[in-house]
DNA sequence: TCAGCTTATGCAACTAGTTTCATAGATAAG
DNA sequence: CTTATCTATGAAACTAGTTGCATAAGCTGA
């Protein structure tokens, strides 16, 4: 239930199309949500169905017409609504630390490679989300004034990719040394 | 997919039962994985089926009966093919920073409230984490040095939660100075 | 003795998410 | 001129995960 508030919330922000959104999902929340196109524009479907979203077909030129959704007042209340919700709990997933789990069954060379491809996963996170991060702090003061407390969701996106940086570097280090 | 080897993970370590694994899943590998009995014992009947358990009924006394379930041949052939194959990538799908996102819906109050209540539930966790930890390091040097890489995975965890109260608190300082 | 908790297993129906396929115009490289 | 990529939308079929219900034995406390 929760991809539907995701996305109410980047149309409450900014309206756009269903190909808009993943782009934006996969640009600046990706630090905390992801979904599949094919999950978009069946979620707008719904909350359009739903009177939750108004939706404006938009001719472009060089480009394929566009379905551009946008927040109806109904929309805007279900939303203020929920984020004073206790939120639902967050389910982790991580099967590379199954793998690591059962990392018995690895030799020390193999762990070495799973986990350096990992790490380098990782790393490329961290670098974009430096750069989103970059491209926040240059962007309209007054706008970071008003989502500051989305730009703390990247600060924790950050930190939390250091951490991670951190753990697999000394798990490397272990495995160097015999 | 990745369920399947969790389950096959926790029963290579140690055979047990649905219910047995439910509850090792809530107290060991809590930080990365999560399930529902339901799909404890819908998994363990497929994986019977397929022939990578074996079952052995149990009668208890004083409790109902147990169906024990270990790793045949094929089973653990099974999991060290997996280990080695690059992991699938983690889905991070977390409602409490969506609501983060949407804070400007919220007053300085109700977003001090809400970031309050999940830094309690994730001071809690860090508990419980440091509480494993300790049965970890006062279990027999063998296994631990056995499963020292799955030992990594929970000193993982006890970082990110520090990473992420360190975080929780900054949020909450800026919330209290107006 | 009755209510509630723990152990123990499972089905059925549902919602959420993934994968595969299809369509179609524009643009860019070779 | 063909192949590839980007923009843009969507259906259909599948797998994964959740929720609600059912059953049943034993144990604990009021």
């Amino acid at each position: 239930m929760s991809l539907r508030y995701a996305v109410l919330t980047l149309l409450d922000i900014e309206p756009g199309s269903g190909y808009d959104l993943k782009r934006r999902f996969e640009r600046s929340v990706s630090h905390f949500w992801s979904a599949s196109h094919q999950q978009m524009y069946r979620e707008l479907h719904r909350l359009h169905a739903e009177g939750l979203l108004d939706c404006s077909e938009q001719p472009q030129a060089g480009k394929p017409d566009k379905k551009v959704y946008s927040l109806t007042d109904a929309g805007r209340a279900a939303l203020a609504d929920w984020v004073q919700q206790p939120a639902p709990a967050q389910k982790i997933r991580e099967p590379f630390l199954i793998q690591l789990f059962a990392g018995h069954h690895l030799s020390r060379q193999q762990a070495h490679d799973t986990v350096s491809r990992q790490l380098e996963q990782h790393r490329a996170l961290l670098q974009s989300y430096l750069e989103q991060s970059e491209r926040v702090e240059q962007s309209d003061p007054a706008l970071q004034e008003r989502y500051w407390l989305a730009g703390e969701t990247l600060a924790l996106g950050i930190e939390a990719e250091r951490t991670w940086i951190a753990w697999a570097e000394g798990i490397l280090r272990k495995l160097e040394q015999d």
